[in-house]
RNA sequence: GCGCAGGUGGCGGAGCGGUCAAUCGCAUGUGACUGUAAAUCACACGCCCUAGUGGCUACGGGGGUUCGAAUCCCUCCCUGCGCA
């Protein structure tokens, strides 16, 4: 199992390392994408460049790719994808809620204006009628039941049950697992996150029941984490955060949906029950707003999309304010992208509107180069949130626009 | 000079009598992206405004036919290819 040792902390804001089989990992940090492996669109080579500390893959997309079967054979992730970094693996709970709720409500897991929305049987409905409500067709790709989930996808169907994610999982063979969850959507109300929140957590046993069966030799040190959930309903998150934290996982992660403004007192509620020296990781926020909120409030590890998507949809990060690096001022922008950046991009001083170029008319090398950009933004990031010990008043005047929502 | 083929919004290119301010693509603009349905998506893109089944000006110029023309006819100008 993972071992995590709690460096400094500042009132709930703490610096750590978490060892794992494939090294340490300075927290606070954020594990990049790397869904089916590896980054999106990245060789061997972009890899390299990217030097990576901490990614993290998907059993969902792994186990419908068809790619378990030859990761298990050649003895893992790390030597299928050739990556030195740890690596984690989602337990797929995720995509219960991206291919299921997700597209019957059409919404992402944080939810932007609260305001908009009403208490109703199931899900708290957007205020602006009800023929808005009949378009929440049945166009869920997959079916909940207490066994586990059934998806459909690309017209076959792919059957997760908590055995079945942590048996891929250890085929898999990443340093830190998940627990089998359900993601829930922020527009569920509160009786449906008490429904499936509980359901989690008997999933949350099976999975470590499953986790401790056979557990082969040579993965002995991965280590399972557990999930909370609960939604944005501080009797179900506190419940959720005391069961799961109770449980013998070897770290948290905290799951589910938020809705934008009530990040700092669900995240409160979602890590009061779980124990203090234990490591923590919020699933998929990366905003930078959020990630100041979250680092405050005591959480270790996170993972999104942000960096890479973005990048590859031409939003380019800098300190002062994200960049759409594909507007037209930027065609005569001889600047570095970041002068004081220390990626593969700014280094070798590709300018701004080289960036441009390529984003337009060589694309996938544009996107690659972005993405590099982006990644080195993220971990310089949290070097110095690391570094600032907790005192984060000049990185919050740095970042301001980003603080803001800005940009 | 003759013979073809053409001249449409910032560009490319549809339309060939009415439902055309004009399909579509590009460019441009604005916005989105939070455990990757995303190398993506949405909206705008002649001018004016009280922003609408609103007004105005428009498919090289001019004239004509017609209830009605980007679409048909005449004429002029221009471009490409072929022939002299």
């Amino acid at each position: 199992m993972a071992e995590f040792e709690i460096k400094n902390s500042r009132g709930k804001f703490r610096t750590g390392v978490l060892k794992t089989p494939h090294g340490k990992i300075e927290t606070p940090n954020l594990a990049i994408v790397a869904t089916n492996g590896g980054i999106k669109l990245f060789d061997k080579t972009d890899h390299r460049k990217a030097k990576l500390e901490l990614t993290i893959s998907n059993t969902f997309h792994l186990f419908v790719n068809k790619k378990i079967p030859e990761i298990k054979k050649v003895g893992g992730i790390h030597k299928w994808n050739g990556l030195k970094n740890p690596i984690m693996t989602d337990s797929g709970g995720f995509q219960v809620f991206s291919l299921g709720w997700g597209k019957t409500h059409g919404t992402g897991k944080v939810l932007e204006n609260e305001k908009l929305f009403h208490q109703s049987k199931e899900v708290r409905l957007p205020k602006f009628g009800k023929e808005q409500i009949s378009s929440l067709t049945l166009n869920s790709q997959v079916k909940i039941s207490e066994n586990g989930v059934v998806f459909e996808y690309s017209d076959k169907k792919y059957e997760l049950t908590p055995e079945k994610s942590i048996r891929l999982q250890k085929d898999i063979g990443a340093d830190i697992i998940f627990a089998f969850d359900e993601c829930t959507s922020p527009l569920h109300n509160h009786a449906y996150n008490k429904k499936a929140v509980e359901r989690t957590h008997r999933w949350a046993v099976r999975c470590l029941k499953e986790f401790k069966r056979a557990q082969s030799s040579a993965l002995n040190a991965q280590s399972l984490f557990g999930i909370v959930q609960g939604g944005i309903y501080r009797d179900l998150r506190e419940k959720s955060s005391k069961f799961i934290g109770s449980l013998p996982f070897g770290g948290f992660g905290i799951g589910g949906s938020f809705g934008e403004k009530q990040m700092r007192e669900v995240l409160g509620w979602a890590l009061s029950g779980l124990p203090n020296h234990m490591p923590r990781h919020l699933l998929g926020i990366g905003k930078l707003s959020d990630i100041f909120i979250g680092v405050k409030q005591g959480i270790d590890l996170f993972d999104c999309v942000i960096p890479t998507r973005e990048a590859r949809h031409g939003r380019i990060y800098v300190p002062s304010g994200k960049i759409d690096i594909g507007k037209e001022i930027f065609s005569k922008d001889k600047k570095l992208i970041d002068k004081n950046c220390d990626c593969w991009v700014c280094k070798n001083k590709i300018k701004r509107c080289e960036l441009r170029e390529y984003l337009k008319n060589d694309k996938l090398k544009g996107q690659k180069l972005a993405m590099l950009h982006n990644i080195e933004f993220y971990k310089n990031l949290f070097a110095e949130i690391r570094g600032s010990a907790g005192k984060m008043d000049k990185l919050e005047k740095k970042y301001y626009n980003y603080l803001k929502g800005r940009n």
